[in-house]
DNA sequence: CTGTTAGCGCGTTCAG
DNA sequence: CTGAACGCGCTAACAG
């Protein structure tokens, strides 16, 4: 009550009349034994008092936080879940996870809260692969506080011991095949630049795709950042003369939206004329018009992984089923990156059945 | 170097050959004149051991953290938007902001972050209006801790000193009568119990648009969680009989975009037979087919006006614009919930001109 | 200009 | 079971 701030333990302890050890094993529910009695008397000071622990003292007596930072490019769609479920599966390790968005990969903003985090001496890290460069996260980080970096590609094993990735690569030549096997012999990616790592994984995904029995006609890369949505429908029209239908596979959903809504103005037929394949599987591309095939993006196990691998390194014991699946994974893992499918969901912006 | 631990301020200041105190003036630039060679000799040592000050133990000497929390329903959409924006003004002050999401209302995880914030002991906190209680949000900040709401409704002046509300009921009158302007002699709110305070906000709004000259023949509250959007649409167009066209006027965007797919799936065309107007105008609200009129969220302003009051009440010197800003809206208050106006964007799933 | 020292709130021995 | 004492890393007077 001095001061009228918050009680601090030494409070409780006088307003129970025991020493501020004992406040500290009932409140950590220590094994020690204690009488009842004295159990309710501090327990009854902490509810009189208002009394709530103050965590920096906790961590810098403990030396550890017990906290867990994510950077993500930016809070929407996919990442947005994504952070959702790594907290609350880190909870369950009594880690607390601090999400952090980089508005859209701003770089500025991204090392600001990486410095922040390490700052604030958080147990671990959990980062997409993008922003800021690897010279960077290499000064920030260091050898000091454990790294995943998920949706990351081409990271040194000294600066991260685990990429747990998205197979955009594979997804993509699965939408390439799907195109040729469905009438079309002009496909196009378009993508944007901006994706990065993402977006260069796709690229080599379509590339490869190319090359199955079924060839193309007409292929190019196109890139929505340098020729805006317009751009690349007029571009992919032209470069196929009077091949229809064409096939055009989206860096994700909103761009294929974004296209839908440029063939709706000119009035060329989805999937009759132009087909599309996006990515994500966002909420909007099941209610759109028409519906957009897309990519299911599997969240919840890409947290699991990215979970199960942070905790053993941290000496966390995993439970069976979460070690059982993470192992099966490091196995078939090439070099530190580990690849994760992704499932098809088709329908109506591409020819099906 | 000691344990191959972090360096502190102690190895810095015997690295450097001079005393912690000088260590902790270069770090923090004090106003205290130093010799710039000492500067520099600290600053060297910092570099060469890597260090970086822990925030906890710095937290903990202040006696203030310049933390603050906000907590979100969840990351998506307007709630992102509006996260970065906030997390930017406050970074020009001098704060950290924390953004947590209650992972789509789950009070339970709602309430593990503010607990978590508070022990954090965060200078401020802003939260949004909705998933845990009054009562506890009551016992868990009490009078410690600056809280503000942004699109609460209904929050006693002993727990918040202001609301920041988003004017949903003015909207929702709005998008009203320009149905009944536009030929709707049917209309219909279809609205999602689990909005709470913001769906209450839009069905006041939507009662009082129908008292305009222009009346309506039939009317109806519908719930898309208790029937679907499928039985939203049916109920609408059972009540409305063969009057045609009948108007929509849905919780948000994304509802929005269900409808129009449902229309399509019976062959119903929009606008012409049913209109509908959203909110939160998403970037799919453009893109969408037919695109949908929808309402523009002010996500700057709204987090203009939240930094300012909060820093203010934190003692901040606001600049000239924001304290001007802060105040034309705090003089036309009523209570202390502020209301933002929102502008409708006319798109084609209402009939324009 | 620079060094000393007493806290900040809590965890952790280790003798009682 | 309990209480005293030290340490975590840093800030903030206060001396020098």
């Amino acid at each position: 009550m001095k001061k009228s701030k918050q009680a601090t333990i030494v409070d409780v302890a006088s307003e129970a009349g025991v020493s501020i050890a004992t406040v500290s094993n009932v409140i950590n529910r220590r094994k020690v034994p204690m009488s009842p009695e004295t159990v309710r008397k501090v327990e009854e000071a902490i509810a009189r008092l208002g009394y709530r622990r103050n965590v920096m003292a906790t961590n810098l007596s403990r030396r550890r936080s017990n906290e867990l930072g994510l950077v993500l490019p930016h809070f929407g769609g996919y990442y947005g879940r994504f952070a959702e479920k790594l907290e609350r599966k880190f909870h369950r390790y009594g880690y607390h996870l601090s999400v952090f968005s980089a508005a859209d990969m701003d770089p500025e903003v991204e090392m600001r809260h990486i410095e922040h985090l390490l700052q604030r001496r958080v147990d671990g890290l959990v980062s997409h692969g993008l922003a800021i460069s690897m010279h960077s996260t290499q000064q920030l980080v260091g050898e000091g506080t454990p790294l995943v970096i998920f949706n990351g590609w081409g990271w040194p094993s000294d600066i991260t011991k685990l990429a747990v990735n998205l197979d955009f690569a594979k997804a993509s030549s699965e939408a390439v095949r799907y195109f040729l096997a469905h009438g079309c012999r002009a496909v196009f990616y378009a993508g944007r630049r901006k994706g990065m790592g993402a977006n260069d994984q796709r690229i080599e995904g379509f590339l490869a795709g190319l090359d199955g029995e079924t060839r193309a006609d007409v292929h190019a890369l196109l890139d929505a950042g340098d020729l805006g949505v317009a751009g690349v429908l007029e571009e992919a029209l032209r470069l196929s003369g009077d091949i229809r239908p064409i096939g055009i596979y989206t860096f994700n959903d909103s761009l294929a939206l974004e296209l839908i809504a440029e063939c709706h103005e000119r009035g060329i037929r989805v999937p009759d004329e132009v087909q599309l394949i996006g990515m994500d599987n966002e909420h909007f591309a099941k209610a759109s018009y028409p519906s957009i095939t897309s990519f299911e993006m599997p969240v919840d196990l890409q947290a699991s992984l990215v979970t199960g691998f942070l905790m053993r390194q941290m000496g966390e014991e995993l439970d069976e089923m979460s070690a059982e699946l993470l192992d099966s994974y490091l196995n078939q893992m090439q070099g530190h990156e580990l690849l994760i499918d992704m499932e098809m969901v088709v329908r109506n912006s591409t020819q099906n059945g």
